[in-house]
DNA sequence: GCTTGGC
DNA sequence: GCCAAGCAACGCCTT
DNA sequence: AAGGCG
């Protein structure tokens, strides 16, 4: 007899519980549900609504991994999901977590990097947040991403637009600036990419604008391609599969300032 | 992680 | 009944 | 038109 937790009226059978997921830490699958279940106050707000794109590793991360965006055949039938219309009719049908039990479910299928959309499916083709995504390269300091965090935060403050940064749970920093759903795609990334070229002609010095990974010089690539339909940005509270079992997460601006 | 199909 | 195999993303921007 | 990229 497998574990069964019962949420809300709802099972979700448990499986391999003791495997290990993040080996060198020895946190097991039933860590990672544990530690679903602690923050889900926190996380489940953020899924809200969202289609979700999911990577799975089942045999842990160093075992194979891939991505998701359907939900599995024989998957529970409460499930929520969204049909969404891709390129030549094609419709994928993305989870939505709306609550416990089914963040739940989704640790028990090895789910470590939660990324939902930048738009709730209500108004799918409107964002109702931008993002900007800091990507140090290799010679880039934390100090750094902060420095250019805030660099930011100060020119959307001249525009009396309030940004919150947070941890990729790599290296990087991501600011989410909330919008009302009423811009495209296409005039939010422009509008994250014209504040991009500003911030790099301030500093040049330790950013980049160039796609192009070899290009990129070591420094900070300012990664305004995020805001693109289908694109997603790793969730707050979202664990990341990398070695120490590291989770993205909110930062205040004391603590960027702090350069920690 | 789970379902399917061959044995 | 057991177990190996198959399967689980994708589209846009840039050049 | 192709492909790097996340
Ligand atoms: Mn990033
Ligand atoms: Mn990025």
């Amino acid at each position: 007899m497998a574990p069964v937790l019962s949420v809300n009226d709802r099972s979700v059978n448990l499986t391999n519980l003791t495997k290990p997921i993040w080996p060198d830490q020895g946190y097991t699958k039933q860590d990672l549900i544990r530690y679903y279940i602690e923050v889900s106050p926190f996380l489940l707000p953020h899924l809200q609504g969202r289609p979700l794109v999911v990577q799975r590793f089942p045999e842990g991360i160093r075992g194979e991994a891939f991505y998701q965006k359907n939900i599995p055949e024989g998957s529970p039938d409460w499930i929520d999901t969204c049909p969404v219309t891709h390129e030549e009719g094609k419709i994928t049908r993305y989870i939505i977590v709306g609550n416990l039990e089914t963040l739940i479910w989704l640790g028990n299928q090895a789910c470590l990097e939660l990324h939902p959309w930048l738009s709730s499916s209500r108004t799918l083709e409107q964002p109702d947040f931008a993002v900007f995504d800091l990507d140090p390269m290799e010679k880039s300091t934390f100090e750094q991403v902060c420095r250019v965090a805030l660099v930011i935060r100060d020119l959307l403050a001249g525009l009396d637009l309030r940004c919150y940064p947070k941890t990729s749970g790599a290296t990087g920093i991501q600011l989410y600036l909330p919008l009302t759903p009423t811009y495209s795609y296409r005039e939010v990334r422009r509008f994250v990419e014209a504040i991009c070229w500003q911030v790099h002609e301030l500093r040049p010095d330790i950013t980049t604008m160039e796609r192009i990974v070899e290009k990129r010089q070591g420094k900070i690539y300012l990664d305004y391609l995020q805001n693109v339909r289908g694109k997603t940005i790793v969730a707050p509270y979202s664990p990341r599969p990398l070695h120490g079992a590291p989770v993205s997460m909110p930062l205040s601006w004391e603590e960027v300032a702090g350069g920690k």
